[in-house]
DNA sequence: CACCGTTGTGTACAGTTGTTCACTAATGTG
DNA sequence: CACATTAGTGAACAACTGTACACAACGGTG
């Protein structure tokens, strides 16, 4: 799993990497693969579940820091962004496989991202930052804000990670597109009324 | 190219097709492949031009059919979806390259997203929509939209062409996406204010 | 018609791929 | 320590890959 996160990390696509290429990039003889995966979609699926745990580590920290809600989106934003260079691999094996190639795959990203935007359709329940909204509505906004979000990971892993000017940017832009979308959330009763 | 097309409109992933593959599939002897690309990649970007194509298709059959304002986004989402279902391969490659192996592709999608967006917020100013923002903030406020349709592109993709049911949901969900987002620019100013 | 640039063909080759099988090394449990 | 499970090995195979080259059919222009 290693192997092909590495081959992942250097530019290359999982639905291109072949079982022989990631034994070899494992230092391990080609059969040995059989002895852990069935095929390279079983090896997908397997990484996505260890993509679950990335995400809850990090959804975790955001838990932690965020304390005054002021701040939330800044620091939120921040999280992320160090997250994601923290563990660039498997973020570029999460944007891979959103539009990959293993329908399974695929259906597992999706629902990580959907347990993601419940979780924190939560926090913002819990820190009454949601009471004007309704369950559904409350509910699309956390989508929306997932989706933002998984969209910039595309920007933030196009660019070098160590180029900050860029990285800063796109935090810039993140943010704003959020406060964007709470803005509209704050409004959206009175508008539609 | 069109063999190529129809291989990923059958699910397999650009990435991981092969020059013989796409040959075979075109009905001709894989050294006439050489005779138009010098690589898949080229094969690729070939592919993106064309896909510039369909979207300004796309645009100017919106231009030409949102006669009022108050069901823009209604008649933008149902032409963009009618879109995709008649080019299901093009977007399907779209969405591939967007986080795709070549450097070249991905930039070229992106770049024709962000073209995109800019005659979008050409049309609102056109359209006065857009009065109480400034350039930067219309800027914005289009990009997120291209981002959120074009996020909305993989759901589409990912439920059957035939499931009235399940595309309806995406209809809905993209257009309540589109409003919330009009709302917040809408309350943006006043708010920051 | 003769000519030439474009497209397509056939053959060839060396390298890679997925998968099989019988075998050996390592590991941890009673 | 002995044993059973797990992980890794090596050789083998047929199938497939990208690419090279020389040659043939085609299509339009002078």
């Amino acid at each position: 799993m290693n192997a092909a996160l590495t081959l992942v990390g250097k530019g290359r696509h999982f639905a291109s990497l072949g079982i022989r290429e990631v034994t070899r990039q494992a230092g391990v003889v080609p059969t040995s693969f059989y002895r852990h995966f069935r095929n390279m979609d079983d090896l997908g699926l397997q990484l996505v579940d260890e993509l679950g745990l990335v995400l809850r580590r990090m959804m975790r920290e955001a838990r932690e820091n965020v304390l005054q809600a002021d701040k939330l989106m800044d620091e939120s934003v921040g999280i992320f962004i160090s997250h994601v260079q923290a563990n660039r691999s498997f973020f570029f094996f999460m944007a891979q496989g959103l539009a990959g190639e293993s329908r399974a795959v695929q259906e597992g990203i999706r629902s990580e991202l959907r347990f993601f935007a419940s979780e924190l359709a939560n926090d913002l329940r819990r820190l009454r930052l949601a009471d004007h909204l309704s369950d559904a509505e409350l509910e699309m906004t956390c989508d929306l804000i997932v989706r933002t979000v998984a969209f910039s990971l595309t920007d933030l892993l196009g660019v070098s990670s160590d180029d900050d000017y860029q990285i800063d940017q796109i935090r810039k832009r993140t943010t704003r597109f959020l406060q964007l979308i709470f803005v509209g959330a704050a409004h959206w009763q009175s508008d539609r009324a």
